[in-house]
DNA sequence: GTATTCATGTAAAAAGTTACATGATTAT
DNA sequence: ATAATCATGTAACTTTTTACATGAATAC
């Protein structure tokens, strides 16, 4: 159901492609919502179908035709109604925390090869978070609304991984200690 | 996929009925991984028939009869490769961070007022953790290994929990000031 | 020449949520 | 009296994932 006010929140600020969209998962929307891009076409149909977003078909020569999305001023207002619902609490789903909660059963050495891998994607997506801090964010006072806010998120994501990292060097020098 | 495992987790170290894993999904396995009763009591029927878990009818006279999970030898096998897997990343899914993303089309105060509201619940939550924690791992020093492995899990909790809170009040205070 | 990027979809299967269903006991 | 706890399930629906499908252009 969120998905929808996901892609809604993505096209207000800038219309986009569903190709874009699916694509720039990593970046922008993805930090706090994922889906595959058959989800996203889907949903950018139904969308469409209820009038909240409406495309504008760009003709390519050299690439397939595409759809450009835009929220339309019904659609701005239903994410506006939205948004100031309470938000539901995300449902907790982490698989390295099944893992660790049995860890008893494994060899401590191998355990501990599998959190040293998740350290390095740790380690790796904070230093982008970083990086989009320092190239977009430099001066975090007044910047435009839009971007005000999606660096808010991005500050979740920055305090998000460092407080993972911090959890996983307590928990590496707990588990070495045999 | 996950909950299959997360269910052999929470009965390897205490066999249960469903009845309690549906409501000790606050506490232990609901941590990282949280299920309606319907969908545990699907999953004890496909484990049982998988023969990776087995159970105990009991008959009781002032309640009706429940039966008791416990993992069988080769269930946890299966539990014990599953762990050495590498671990997919869970699912960016935060319906809060899609509000705040697009939050510049609500009156900042009302936003104001949601976020507070979850601050609360935040603040609750931590409060539940770090009892948890007095209570049961006062002495973290040489506790028994399934315990040890499960106050892992509560650190994530706790770490997540006062980092979440470090960030809502740096985001509060910005927003406060306009 | 092989892999990746751009660009959009359909179809089937799995996972998860919501609604419906029952029935006794105990606490307020 | 009413709500909550104990105890287990079926059925329908929604959401998400995985597989299948196409096709040109560009980068290595």
């Amino acid at each position: 159901m969120s998905l929808k006010y996901a892609i809604l929140a993505a096209l207000v600020s800038k219309p986009r492609t569903g190709y874009e969209l699916s694509s720039k998962i990593d970046s922008s929307i993805g930090f706090f919502w994922t889906a595959t891009h058959q989800q996203i076409y889907k949903e950018l149909g139904e969308l469409s179908s209820m009038k909240w977003i409406r495309s504008r078909q760009v003709k390519q020569k050299e690439r397939p035709d595409k759809k450009i999305y835009r929220v339309t001023s019904a659609g701005q207002n239903e994410l506006a109604k939205w948004i100031l619902e309470p938000p539901s609490q995300p449902p907790a789903k982490d698989e390295l925390l099944i893992k660790i909660f049995a860890g008893y059963l494994v060899p401590t050495k191998q355990l501990m090869r599998i959190f040293e891998n998740e350290i390095a994607k740790h380690t790796e997506r904070l230093q982008r978070y970083l990086a989009i801090q320092n190239e977009h964010f430099a001066n975090s006072e007044k910047l435009p609304d839009t971007l005000r806010f999606q660096y808010f998120t991005l500050r979740r994501g920055i305090h998000f991984e460092e407080g993972w990292l911090k959890w996983a060097v307590e928990t590496m020098s707990a588990l070495s200690k045999n």
